[in-house]
DNA sequence: GATGAATGAGCGTTCATTCAT
DNA sequence: CATGAATGAACGCTCATTCAT
């Protein structure tokens, strides 16, 4: 596929504490108009103008409307990352059952924060480039704690591969938050955090009635 | 969000064989073009070039980008919908072990057919309006055919409701097969299917050690 | 100012009577939709469905998009001049407020035949080349018959030009009607006709209070 | 008849000496383009072109070709007016005889202004929406004060409603104008004024010969 | 002839980006 | 540095006209 080569990384580290504070305005303006305008409608001269200051303003801090765009995504992704990460870490002693219900009680909330701009970021932005980082984040930043974790609890575990566990529930769990909140689903939640507990822990620990045992598990009990 | 009206209903029913075969070269250089230049470098010229047509021709059958691509998605989903249901109209008979495997195993073929369409379908095509069939299309064409096979199988399963459960597998399942096949990972065909097997089968039918036995479980056992 | 040069007779004489009555019904179709769409959004392709002929056939008989509105134009102009053209044989033996007024009664009456095609013709169409024939013919049609039975009754008037005289006369007329029409002004057909009567009758036969006598009339008296 | 909505008004007022006189550049430039090419013919990019600008700055000021056009319409309507309402109220104490030559005489220089902008301004731009203003700008602007200043002379006057006769006069006096210069006849530029001035004075104060008198005349008198 | 699918030049318009002030 | 007017490449789309069938 054909890419063209933009700047995307921010033009300049603001060492001043006024420059930070133009810059956070103007990525809180754009996540704003993303939501109210969509990602296709969202203009850089609007984004400028509801930030309240002037395009060249703004070019001065981001070199290209990607750049923009990518700093939304980011901010959204970190934070969300940040609600995961600490729930793993208030989970890290906990047994799986209980564990399980923390991380997901917290994706759970994740997506309840910004409902809006997570609509915008994972269904309107393409994930081409940098702005791909959220659903990345989720591989690099949120599964590694995890995967600790689950290895910590290895003596409850059936599956082989943790990290092929992890991969497979993290993205379940997120992408079945997401659908929920996309198709505005009506599903109590703790409904949902029920269900998805059950999904986890079952697939984590549990052996279908008929399902052959594994080699190691056999071996180890 | 703001959102514009635009035609995405096919301009005209092709009665000539010729118009039927001029929609679909354009239809095929529309998927052609998204794979090779990305949705939003594709331009309706070079959808017209590629298909070797005018754009006035092109524009005769597709009021606008939009139908464009909304065709090329549809078809491109309706194929996978035939895929799947086919797979679980074969499974109707089948015990549920077998029968995931075979639903699952259709799936992940599925994402084989034409992975470079699928990532820009799935991935830079903005889902809004028609252009989001791909992900809805998996709830209302497979989903109620899957949910009559699990009501069929409603004596082997552990979930209550067997529609939650059915819109969390079949989005688990789908999710996890576009993660690999977007992020190059490498998992084998087999280990795919087993780990996605294993995944819906605990879910549906077994229980955690110490989870809770359900009431309705517990009486029949 | 540049013009383009396009072919703007009809490109065939229809001898048969199909062929006429096809070039008929292509006219009445750009005639409606001319009313319907206005002149700029009026397309040969939907003059051709409205017509229920092919565009092909269109261009067999019209060469092209203007050729067609003139041709609406000349029948619009052809139809009034006809009915100018018999007002003033009628008058012909009549004195000049008997005359005036039967020529000013068919004038009034020849904005209501078609009013809605006049308002196109006059408003939206450009006046150039062959489309200005609807004012043009004023003076090539209408105003030498006039001129003629002014002439006759020259002993009546004091104008001295009699072809000046018309030339204000008949655009005057014919411009208060198209404006009344046009601004959807209420003016009583009657008080109309009487007004214009009035201006015509004044202005060729009668002397303002204060208006030194003219050279040729004083001799005359 | 169909019609869509395009914005027409001036898309930001322009607060600095520099974009004011872009604007002014702009309206200038479309003047320009509009009697070289024709209105058909005139396109944004010409216009931007000739007014040495980039299609972009054209945009910025005007939201549309229609506006553009709009903006020439209103700008040569204004000037005209202007005259005219300085003729009138020049006029203002005079007798009818004098004010009639004074208000006619600026009606004649106001068709030498700028003859050819007149000509497409009045031949070619379709009088549709604001774009209609030239003549509709004369019963809303200068018709008041013609009105006001007739009724200050009503005891010269036989016209009953002068209002009316206003309306009759006024469009009289501009089309005839107009047709002079559109047809290139040619008129003497003193001739052309007393024989309107003549059509004027006689409509508005005296009788043909076998006219029966006015009601409130013959009261009067 | 008649058809209508095909043509393609060219339109109005947008918006990420630059740069004179 | 900030400003915002200016830029212009490039887009989606129209429609008068042609021509293979």
């Amino acid at each position: 596929m054909a890419t063209r080569k933009v700047r995307t990384s921010p033009r300049k580290r603001p060492t001043q504490d006024r420059s930070k504070q133009t810059v956070d305005t103007i990525v809180e303006a754009t996540a704003r108009v993303l939501v109210s305008e969509g990602y296709e409608r969202a203009t850089t001269n609007r984004v400028a103008e509801v930030a309240g200051v002037s395009v060249g303003s703004l070019y001065q801090y981001f070199p290209s409307k990607e750049s923009l765009v990518a700093a939304v995504v980011d901010r959204h992704s970190d934070h969300m990352m940040c609600v995961f990460r600490e729930a793993i870490a208030g989970a890290a002693t906990l047994p799986l059952r209980e564990g399980a219900r923390v991380v997901i009680t917290a994706m759970v909330d994740g997506h309840d924060v910004e409902p809006e701009l997570h609509r915008v970021c994972a269904e309107q932005i393409p994930r081409v480039g940098r702005l791909g980082r959220l659903l990345e984040d989720l591989d690099t930043h949120a599964s590694p704690s995890l995967v600790a974790y689950l290895q910590s609890r290895a003596h409850e575990l059936v599956v082989k591969d943790i990290e092929l566990a992890t991969f497979v529930l993290v993205h379940s769990v997120e992408t079945v938050l997401h659908r929920v909140l996309s198709t505005r689903r009506v599903v109590p939640r703790d409904v949902l955090i029920d269900e998805l507990t059950a999904l986890c822990l079952r697939y984590l620990t549990a052996t279908a009635p008929d399902e052959p045992a594994r080699a190691q598990r056999t071996v180890r009990s």
